[in-house]
RNA sequence: AGGGCCAUAGCCAAGCGGUAAGGCAAAGGACUUUGACUCCUUCAUCUCUGGUUCAAAUCCAGAUGGCCCUG
């Protein structure tokens, strides 16, 4: 009997993972991750929890433990708190920094979940790990990691920067449901989880109010928001707290469109802003990607592809061009809004996941973008 | 000092005697394992004081505030 060991969350996917893999005769252990201690690492602005309840990550452990008991399999708990705050936080702080969006949740997974985590479970003695993402792996004849078969969830964007080998340690069960499916199985065995809500925020720290979330770690540098002809529009508490196309808590009232953030002059700390949803200065047809992992033999060869470059974006198509140090520039020439440097672009080839890298820079008609 | 114009929510702005459109912002919610976007909901008795009228943001008078022109 092949052993499993599963990430199980508390949620309903991992629930239903777990059972879906005893079903399919494999011995199953579950691990509750605990990842971020909102005490040790100062999570106290924007912090919706009352500190004085139980707080939510318990709520989600006593969860999983009540899936564990229902599905009869033992249920470990481990702590990546530090791994997490040293490999994934500080990256993530790092890019903002630099006034960069990152994407933690794609470098939790490449750090922790898939590493830290398959580390513990390879010493436990396991032959696969297993997560609940709507995610598709396939082991024979090669290695290859699909899109979740559900348009809806599919979360294969966040798996961009696995390697071969972890997917083919991996198992991802419910990659082939729909989250209805998930749901009525869920229901149709009495998991305790079936109707809880689905967790949403970044994965192990959940939902924040998110400029203030950062004010814990990132001070404010106030400066000036500006149109394109230089006129001072509003102030700004810190060009980091703002990410391209974003509309809302920029506190311009007046007359027109809504604004949206168009650029950042770091030189001059100015936030650039702009009127219109469809403001031109938004869209790009080409960006330099960095970072890259590939999850085929010949990544070389990919010339031609669909790329998300966001999570849930429709998928774009895409000509890719290799330079010699493995980076990538990638044209659209359908045009692509909010194109933001410090997140992902993943490719595909129809339901495959080809590979990703990071976001570097960005263009239109040749011309450098200030984001 | 005369003359003219204007005064509606945080910001723009409809309304022209019959019981306050809309947009921006903000807040709350939905969506979402990043961050956004998007969607939904909520948000004023009309500068003040008198008067006319069954009825006034809408008419009249005065006050206050702001803008413009003339000296």
């Amino acid at each position: 009997m092949k052993k499993v060991i599963l990430g199980l969350s508390g949620g309903v996917d991992s629930a239903v993972a777990c059972y879906l893999l005893q079903q399919a005769g494999y011995a199953v252990e579950g691990v509750f991750m605990r990842n971020w201690d909102s005490t040790l690492n100062n999570d106290v602005l924007g912090n919706p929890n009352d500190p004085n309840e139980v707080c939510p990550q318990e709520v989600d452990y006593l969860d999983a433990l009540a899936v564990a008991n229902k599905l009869g399999i033992p249920l470990h708990r481990i702590d990546f708190v530090e791994e997490y705050w040293e490999r994934v936080f500080s990256i993530f702080l790092e890019e903002y920094r630099h006034n960069r969006t990152p994407n933690p949740d794609i470098l939790c997974n490449k750090e922790i979940k898939f590493n830290s985590f398959l580390e513990q479970a390879d010493m436990m003695g396991c032959d696969y790990i297993a997560m609940g993402h709507y995610a598709r792996s396939v082991h024979q004849p090669s290695v290859a990691l699909l899109r979740g078969l559900d348009g809806n969830k599919d979360q294969s964007y966040f798996l961009c920067q696995l390697t071969k080998a972890q997917v083919a340690k991996s198992l991802f069960p419910i990659g082939h449901l729909t989250k209805s499916e998930v749901r009525s199985i869920a229901t149709a065995i009495d998991l305790p989880v079936a109707t809880k809500k689905d967790s949403t925020g970044v994965c192990f720290i959940g939902e924040r109010r998110f400029k203030a979330f950062l004010e814990n770690y990132l001070p404010h540098q106030p400066g000036e928001m500006i149109d394109t002809m230089g006129r001072m529009i509003g102030k700004h508490d810190g060009l980091m707290y703002y990410t391209i196309g974003q509309r809302h808590g920029l506190s311009i009232g007046g007359p027109g469109d809504p604004w949206f953030v168009i650029g950042k002059i770091p030189s001059k700390n100015q936030l650039l802003v702009g009127q219109g949803f469809h403001h031109p200065l938004l869209y790009s047809d080409r960006c330099l990607v960095m970072g890259l992992n590939w999850l085929i033999d010949d990544p070389q060869s990919i010339t031609t592809a669909q790329a998300k470059f966001r999570y849930r974006q429709p998928d774009v198509d895409v000509v890719l061009h290799h330079h010699e140090d493995g980076s990538v520039d990638v044209s659209y020439p359908t045009t692509v809004r909010a194109v933001t440097p410090g997140q992902a672009a993943v490719f595909y080839h129809g339901e495959v996941l080809l590979g990703g890298g990071t976001i570097e820079c960005v263009y239109m008609n040749n011309e450098l973008r200030p984001y």
